[in-house]
DNA sequence: CCGATGAGGGGACCCAGTACCGCGTGAGGG
DNA sequence: CCCTCACGCGGTACTGGGTCCCCTCATCGG
């Protein structure tokens, strides 16, 4: 196992700096000051937490590597987004299991800007995390590389935006059932997946745009988007 | 004026500062090296710049209240997406305008963690200005707030993969364009922002998927989007 | 009994960021 | 002409996050 049983001593430090964030603020707290109240040396704290930020989102680091297998443990003939949906449903338990933790935690990211800048960089690694898992199974369709990225943005801000709600609530009313409804409407947008591949009936997607123009126009519009070379058959 | 004349302190600390961290790396530097260079007291540095960080984005303040102020100036009818869309063209011309600079700066933030962090905090507060833009407008709508954040995300997304390419490509290409496309794919998959904008030049927009999908079915589609009774005439 | 290993502690050190003060300069008023 | 007040700038000292190096000590195998 690469976690071989919980080290208690990093339980007392997360333990030691919520107690002293929540009473006196995060910024008027000293690591000295958690390592003293826990009992340990100022060493040992950077042991186990690369930064006092660390210590804030104590968690979140088994939880990507977790998020990385469940992709990488996917199907290969199943829809990435809905995998990617799933995944982002993974992180969204991490708080939602530890709701008093959560908000505690929300309210000093909500305060602290140094804060706020370590929580974003730590979302922006489970982006580009989906985003990866995307662009693979995206890579041979058109613009392959700014769907997944595309695709990955949104399925985080749900995500986001079903936390925060949630956080803002105190840790009321259930998160999973708000995700699964934004998750929907973000799987809708993309044409239930413009990642959804060949589970689609239609193999022909047209979208016209019309605004009073001569229709020969809309025709040398298209024929321009096919490409050199192709026109309009007839019917048969 | 808010911002009058720029002090000339401000650009030599800019170029003193991008001179070292590419001669010798960015961690390898102390703001003591920079303001020697540059001539000045380290007391000067932090007048300036926030953080050693914040001379790497000297011009994201300004560009973000230029934003701010643009998105706030758009008229009540317009299409909210697509000024947003506008909106971030506008910070997608901040590198552009630069492309020696942005490289640079690229190949920095590539390397640098600190430099990606605070990099990701730049973006997210034109994340937000977006969405809180967006969130006024969609108010009415059924889950406003949420498509705003998604919307929101997904135009960022779009301007990042954009602007990555094109500064992995050394700053070759038109990235304008390349921007265009990828905000017409955000916008088409967001029904076109929920309300289209009638500040288009061209009066015919057209955008054909196809997938090995014989001719005449992409024909049917057309006509089918086009709405009953119309068909293709011939050209003149 | 001894040497190796590894977790933890201690102290020195570097540097970013801040607070405070001191200096020159330049404009305006007596 | 001088005084002074404001202001831009510099210098110094301090706090505190983060790193490095070395020490201790416990455990374990020989």
């Amino acid at each position: 196992m690469s976690s071989p049983s919980k080290p208690p001593m990093r339980d007392a430090l997360v333990e030691a700096a919520f107690r002293l964030f929540l009473e006196r603020g995060y910024e008027q707290t000293t690591v000295e000051d958690i390592v003293t109240l826990a009992g340990v040396g100022r060493r040992s704290f950077f042991r186990y937490f690369p930064s006092k930020e660390g210590v804030v989102f104590p968690d979140h680091e088994r939880r990507l590597a977790e998020v990385t297998g469940f992709l990488a443990a996917g199907g290969e003939g199943e829809d990435p987004v809905a995998r990617v949906c799933e995944a982002v449903r993974l992180v969204l338990r991490l708080y939602t299991d530890n709701p008093v933790f959560s908000v505690q935690r929300y309210r000093l990211t909500k305060e602290v800007p140094g804060l706020r800048a370590y929580e974003l960089s730590v979302v922006w690694r489970y982006e580009r995390t989906f985003a990866g898992h995307l662009r693979e199974r995206l890579a041979d369709r058109p613009d392959g590389a700014l769907r997944a990225d595309v695709i990955a943005a949104a399925v985080v801000a749900a995500h986001n935006n079903v936390l925060r709600s949630w956080l803002r609530s105190g840790g009321e009313g259930d998160a999973g059932a708000a995700a699964d409804r934004a998750l929907a409407y973000v799987r809708e947008a993309f044409g239930d997946g413009a990642g959804r591949g060949d589970e689609r009936d239609e193999d022909v997607v047209v979208v016209v745009s019309r605004r009073g123009a001569p229709m020969w126009r809309v025709v040398r519009e298209i024929e321009s988007a096919l490409g050199p070379g192709e026109r309009f058959p007839d019917r048969p």
